[in-house]
DNA sequence: GCAAAAGTGTTCGTTTTACACCCATGT
DNA sequence: ACATGGGTGTAAAACGAACACTTTTGC
């Protein structure tokens, strides 16, 4: 048994060069029809189409979601989503809030919660996934149409993670394992939409001690080669229970 | 038509003198047999009792709330439960989070979604309020047994009051319209858990330039009466968007 | 040798901290 | 006159902003 009338959606953010973006999974006709009330008249049909006109293009997007299953923990239905979508256990998943305006569906009530996940690219390879066929990823100033209110969901992840970035070390888990600085402060300027100085920058970020030089660097690069760093997980950690600053310019 | 397995829980927070408080609503045990499926057998009852022994108590406490109605947006029932419980409109009221563990409610699968709401002391007069005689504003420090996860909600909800506090001028909705530096000194100082410095902490608000010297004094105080202030709206409109930084010593 | 990005220090102004005494009022 | 809380300034340290050039590497 499901509960009709909750369900869950993520925002599965990922970040590399090209900056950041949203892993979204493609919804054809049939999927919706599926997902309509079997008793719709044609007339509400063609109400429905009006209202919501990327429903009648052959192909559109939504956010990885769901139903939430009478005997499933809310939290633990998040993560089993996320593992159908990305094959990955232990990823850095949060509530944003929950979405509950009488018509963001139409014709059926569903009150739904977001999450957001922070996704390393180091596994962006998600061929594991059951669903991997239909997902790809968006670049957020790009995003193709999509259905309901997850264009709001969208955004409001992004202002949950804007906030939380400033305040919190999360930002890391978009990093993979060993990084540059250069890579974690194009990060903070994607994410803040804000160019920082770079002097400044690494100053900041130094003085926090949460770097390890991992007396590596960058391979195969057309110009001087960057350390790589790694956390120190025990900083890490202490950093997100007292909160940092890094409201910086 | 109400959806049976969604619901809004209401942290309602006051302050004065004496703290931070909260407001409760008392239920007895007719209201809880009324919330019990009707199928139940004793023997699941005496179990219930034995896992909640909170509820075998003639009388206890828990936060006030309702199941959502199908035909009503989320956040407009929160307020509708607020004007409930207070008789109060436009009062502050934010979502904590989603509550959804498998058994946080024995024998249903209810989800709730936490809202917190930040009370002026003006208003503390709730006689308007429709179930007035069953509630009561208890002590942060002190509160009575309360049913379900209703202590994490309020635990989340301080959380998310903290926070909140010190990037965002909310916790001035707690005060009345007119206060002194020192009232909005101990506010800070009970939401924040930590004393202050009276000199820098004047300093870094009035630097803010959020208060207006209302030119009067307190009446009838057994001290040198302090001056009254009220807030710049602008400012504070200012400062809610571009946020703050409270976090002192 | 040139293109591309990495890496680095100093100065100046602002903010934060730490700290102690006199003032106004009611009883 | 005393108890109670209101109100104030300064110096030292830490932090944030602004700013330009040299280094390393691959091609």
């Amino acid at each position: 048994m499901i509960l009709n009338s909750v369900s869950v959606d993520c925002v599965i953010f990922g970040f590399d060069k090209s900056g950041l973006r949203v892993l979204l999974n493609q919804i054809d006709k049939e999927a919706l029809q599926q997902s309509l009330p079997e008793q719709i008249s044609s007339d509400q049909i063609k109400k429905l189409y009006e209202q919501h006109p990327v429903l009648t293009s052959d192909r559109f997007w939504s956010l990885f979601g769901g139903h939430v299953p009478e005997d499933k923990d809310l939290d633990e239905y998040a993560k089993s989503l996320l593992f159908q979508a990305t094959g990955l256990h232990n990823v850095f998943l949060q509530q944003i809030r929950t979405f509950g305006s009488l018509k963001r569906v139409p014709y059926t009530r569903v009150i739904t919660v977001g999450y957001y996940s922070l996704i390393n690219p180091d596994h962006y390879n998600l061929k594991q996934s059951s669903i991997a066929k239909s997902l790809q990823w968006f670049n957020l100033n790009e995003l193709p149409p999509l259905c309901f209110d997850h264009d709001k969901i969208i955004e409001q992840a992004l202002i949950k993670l804007r906030r939380e970035v400033m305040y919190h070390p999360v930002g890391f888990h978009l990093l993979p394992e060993k990084f540059t600085l250069t890579e974690i402060q194009s990060l903070y300027e994607v994410i803040l939409n804000k160019k920082m100085d770079t002097r400044n920058f690494r100053k900041k970020i130094t003085n926090m001690e949460l770097l390890i030089d991992s007396g590596k660097k960058q391979q195969n690069v057309a110009h001087r080669a960057a350390r790589l760093y790694s956390f120190d997980t025990k900083v890490y950690e202490k950093l997100k229970e007292e909160g940092l600053n890094f409201r910086i310019e």
